[in-house]
DNA sequence: TTGTATGCGTTATCAC
DNA sequence: GTGATAACGCATACAA
């Protein structure tokens, strides 16, 4: 068999009976119906310097419309080396936070004059692989890549010299725009702390996540900052989503001296956890206080209403195509932090602010 | 100026400098390396019929191997009228309904060895006109569109013999999954009438969906079934966001005789109006009844958790890749409708249940 | 079993 | 101001 050499197994051999059928309308055929040669009907269609006679241009304009030519990109992109697409990597689109970025990004593309391809890699090494190859294959103009595990090598990821924007911190060495989780996650636990918290659970990420280790190291560093011992038992790997919140928040609440407050790894996880305590009759934020990350959209709209780091996400992905942009120009261009904030809102309080 | 004849402005004129530096490896430096022709790499990269000798087999493999080679699938298209891709039309990502869907589409559309291209329309008939022509300058196999406002002649649409298939219903007649959004609210407004409400709000989804109009339609039909007046003073639209919720659910509740429960458009709206009720000192489910729609991932979290017509939106997505799948293969697809169920949860109850 | 030649739909270069 | 012509990278019909 040998290594597969292509990301499009299926394709290889032709539908059934090669989907023929479809003639389309070329540059010839309009050429032909103006009366004029190809070469004209290209300078018309395109902004081109070079000179063209009112009939002729009225010629072909009306013979395009007429046939509905539509330009076949792929011939011309053949010939420009430039796709007019870029490749997007993201782990999972039915997780709002990227879905979020997502959107930014499709924005900010569209304006542009390009388009997205779209890949979900799930953070599966494999898929990641096969993805890459494909929009390799594709010649897209340039990747941005959000979540995922890429190793540190450049030519790992591309290759060759594609240009390569990154959201989010990566081993890669490809400029990226980014948050600093590290102190976004020491300010809401710096929060937690002032409003006198000392027994804080963190509900982790997944460990691969940089962003996830990243927010874990801000908790650790707030607590040792304010000389709160960091518990091991306390920090709990929970992923990013809510499902494995209500365990670990049991584990976490039903033994032994009772934590008072959260750090959850992004909003979602908050939510699940607030769940669970509810289950447990416990309140928040009279007996527990919890902090979540990424303000999504239904964060203020929750009981209690979440107070959560926000995350600009949508300009996350507006960044990252500017920041595209300028690489596509043949420019060098330099990493980028946004900043966050924390939005307090009702599911954060002083502890024990109902006495049992 | 005339009509603009080409989706992507922006990169009418090549970059500053042509990016040309970008060299890539083609087939033939490919055949050069192996010390073979073109045709026989071909033939080894791909499943070709034609025989090929072990030992040029190897060679091949080893070339390719070794120089990196990735075949430029923009050529391979040109040839066989192929491209490998769908384009899909979504009105927005970051609405955790569609988001769902796409990933459905997604992951189905890898398994047929195919990539998704993807555009956000908004529901804005520029943006719809816009990127279609983007997705067929790009001769796409094919087309999935859920959401949006697109006319009824197919032509409209394609301009031609396009296998496309939607998801939801559309004016347009094209194969179709999707669920009975009449039944569906009508069930879930039965749940309601059935628990003993009758003065029930409707909060609607924007009037130029029709899935909101079916729904609409649902609890109309639901209600004069029962015999219960449908007052249009109960029927705001407020879209698919929690945005307007508050505001109508303020102008429902504060004046007049005060309704029993809700039917929101979707789970995102049933949230928003949760929260506003709260705010007016209304107990969910115990002054207020409210039914969600979707079965988002957090309906089962929040608190209280949603009653709610589970749609099932990833299978929508993955339905409609099967159904492109047989429609690729030129023959005729059946329109489906999917199941869809009332997951009853903690947000409905009898009316009244705590007395004033 | 292999290689040569042709053409897919464009645009760029050149000659007119 | 216009039109041939070549080339982009590949797959295939045909010749050897």
């Amino acid at each position: 068999m040998g290594p597969r050499l292509t990301a499009y197994p299926a394709l290889r051999r032709p539908a059934r009976q090669a989907p023929a059928g479809r003639r389309v309308v070329t540059i010839r055929d309009v050429a032909r119906h103006a009366g004029v040669s190809p070469a004209t009907v290209s300078r018309v269609l395109n902004p081109s310097s070079h000179p063209v006679s009112a009939r002729g241009r009225r010629r072909v304009l009306a013979a395009a419309q007429k046939l509905a030519y539509i330009p076949n990109l792929l011939a011309r992109s053949l010939l420009t080396n430039q796709t007019a697409a870029l490749g997007v990597l993201i782990p999972d689109v039915s997780n709002p936070y990227y879905a979020a970025i997502l959107r930014g990004i499709e924005d900010a593309v569209g304006s542009i004059g390009r388009t997205v391809i779209l890949c979900n890699t799930d953070r599966d090494p494999e898929k990641q692989r096969l993805y890459l190859r494909a929009l390799l294959e594709r010649r897209v103009d340039g990747l941005i890549i959000a979540g995922g595990s890429f190793g540190r090598s450049e030519s790992e990821i591309t290759g060759g010299d594609l240009p390569v924007v990154m959201i989010g911190r990566h081993p890669a060495r490809f400029p990226s725009v980014r948050i600093d989780n590290v102190e976004a996650a020491a300010l809401a636990t710096r929060h937690l702390v002032a409003l006198g918290h000392r027994r804080i659970v963190h509900l982790a990420g997944p460990a691969v996540s940089l962003t996830a280790s990243d927010r874990l190291k801000g908790y650790r560093r707030a607590l040792e900052a304010a000389a709160i011992p960091v518990e091991p038992a306390l920090i709990i790997e929970v992923g990013f989503t809510p499902l494995r919140a209500g365990a670990a928040v049991r584990a976490a609440f039903e033994t032994g001296r009772r934590p008072t407050a959260i750090l959850a790894a992004n909003d979602q996880v908050a939510i699940g956890a607030i769940r669970a305590l509810h289950e447990l009759g416990l309140r928040v934020p009279d007996d527990v206080s919890v902090v979540g990350f990424d303000d999504t959209p239904l964060a203020s709209y929750t009981i209690p209403s979440l107070t959560t780091v926000a995350v600009p996400t949508a300009e996350l992905g507006r960044t990252a195509v500017a920041m595209m942009a300028v690489a596509l120009e043949g420019q060098r261009v330099a990493s980028v932090v946004l900043p966050c904030e924390l939005r307090m809102r009702e599911s954060t309080a002083h502890p024990n602010r109902r006495r049992e």
